[in-house]
DNA sequence: GCAACATTCTATCACTCCATTGAATGTGGG
DNA sequence: CCCACATTCAATGGAGTGATAGAATGTTGC
C-alpha cells in the first residue's frame, strides 16, 4: 500500500539535492565532461571533502555515478536529461522570480558598454552555420573541448585567448560559446575579443545544452 | 559584478521550494485548478496555517501567486511549465532513482491482480480518440472538472463512480485520468469499473500534462 | 464599528543541512 | 608490505527548515 505521499517525498529528495548552488555547479560542470573529485572541487572552488558530500548527496538522488579509475572516482551524469530538467528550472525562475531578473540582468550588462552583446539564439546560429558566414569559437578549457565540443568549433582558452588569435578567421562573425547560459568564460571573451576589433557575439547557451538537445556534437 | 553563483544560488532557491512532498502535492493540487488556501489545505490534509505557510514558499520561489478574492486568498500557478519541471523530475527520478522504481512499481502493482492495468500512452490514447472507439472518463471532483478538462470527456468523480453508471457507455473502451501519474483516483476508478465488467484502462499522465504539452483542452 | 471568517504572522521546539576538521579506507608503485 | 595519494567517513558547531499553537491582520455583512 504505497501512498502518493512516498512518491512524492522520494521526487522532493531529488528536488532538494538540486537545492544548492555548489551542488548546481557541480552539476554543470559535470554536463561538460566526466570528472575527478580533485578537479571537481577545483572547478567549484570547493575543498575536496567538502566537494566528495555533496557528490555523494547528487549520488544518493540518481543524479549522478561514480566508478573508479585507478585512484581517482570518475563522476559522470547519469542522464542527459537533467541538463535539460536544470534548463527548465532556469527558464521558470527567469520569468517567474523578480530577483533573478535583476541578477541575470547584471550578469549580461557586466562590464558591458552598450547593447551590443546581444546572444545569438540556437536557431540563428544554425542558421548562421548553414550559410557559412559565422565561425564557431570554444572559449572552454581543452579538456572540456575534448571530451565534446559543437562540430567545427575551434578551441581557444580564455586564458590563452591573445596568443592563439591567428586560428580566428578575419571575414566571419565569430560566436563564443562555453558552459552554458550563466557561464562567464564567453562572455569575457567577448568583450576582449571586441576591443581587439572583433565582430564577435555570444552564443546564448553552452554545450550541454547543445547536446541535450540532440544536436551533433564533435569528440576529441 | 554579478558572479555566476549568486545566480546558481538563486535558482536552487527555486529547486529547493520543490524539495519536499507537500509543495509538490500542493503544486499538483494548484496545476488542476487555482484554489483557496483552505481547499488547498483540504486536499492536501495539511492544517490551514501549515498550508499557508507552504505556499509562502512557493511564493517567495515564484512558483505560485495569490490574489484576494473577497475574504479568500486564491492561488494559482504562475507558469505552465512548472507542470512540465515536474514532470521532467519525475521521469529524471524514475529512470535513475532505485528507489523511485520500486515505489513506482508498488504503487502501479497495488491491489492489482494481473499485469492487465497497463496504461495508457498519450500517443495510444490520441490514437484512440480520433478512431472514436474510446470513451474518456474524468474522475476528479466536480470542481477540478469544470476548472478545465479533456475534450470531451465525462466527469464522474470516484466517490459518485456507482451511481452515475449509467452515463457510460457499453460498446466502448473506457479510459480514465484524474490529476496526474502519481493520483490514485484513476486507479481505484479502474479497479471497481473493472470489478464491475467494464473493459477500462488508465490514462499514464493527468489533465495538467495534457494541458501543458499544449493539447486542446475544455472549462465549464 | 463589531462579529465572523480566512489567512498570515510570531514564537517555539525538534530536526535536518552545511562546512570544517581530522581520522579511516582503498589503490598503485616501489 | 609500506608509502603516497585520492577519496570517504565521522564528529562538531552553526544555520536553516518544518510543524504546531495562538495572536494578529484584513475582509465582509450587519
Amino acid at each position: 500500500m504505497t501512498s502518493q505521499q512516498d512518491l512524492l517525498d522520494t521526487l522532493a529528495q531529488v528536488a532538494r539535492a538540486l537545492g544548492s548552488g555548489h551542488r548546481l555547479a557541480l552539476l554543470e560542470r559535470l554536463a561538460q565532461a566526466p570528472a575527478s573529485v580533485e578537479t571537481l572541487a577545483g572547478s567549484t572552488r570547493l575543498s575536496v571533502g567538502n566537494a566528495s558530500q555533496h557528490l555523494q548527496q547528487l549520488r544518493r538522488a540518481g543524479l549522478v555515478t561514480a566508478n573508479r579509475s585507478g585512484k581517482q572516482m570518475i563522476y559522470r551524469l547519469t542522464d542527459e536529461r537533467i541538463v535539460s530538467l536544470i534548463g527548465l528550472l532556469r527558464q521558470v525562475a527567469e520569468t517567474n522570480l523578480a530577483e533573478m531578473e535583476r541578477l541575470v540582468g547584471q550578469f549580461f550588462a557586466d562590464g558591458d558598454s552598450g547593447g551590443a552583446l546581444e546572444a545569438v539564439s540556437r536557431s540563428d546560429l544554425l542558421a548562421g552555420l548553414k550559410r557559412g558566414d559565422v565561425a564557431l569559437l570554444d572559449v572552454r578549457p581543452a579538456e572540456e573541448f575534448a571530451a565534446g565540443h559543437l562540430p567545427a568549433a575551434i578551441n581557444i582558452p580564455v586564458e590563452q585567448l591573445e596568443q592563439m588569435l591567428d586560428l580566428l578567421p578575419e571575414d566571419k562573425e565569430i560566436v563564443a560559446y562555453c558552459r552554458g547560459p550563466y557561464c562567464a568564460l564567453s562572455h569575457e571573451a567577448v568583450q576582449r575579443l571586441r576591443q581587439l576589433g572583433y565582430r564577435v557575439r555570444r552564443f546564448e547557451e553552452g554545450y550541454p545544452e547543445w547536446k541535450a538537445a540532440g544536436l551533433p556534437v564533435t569528440s576529441a
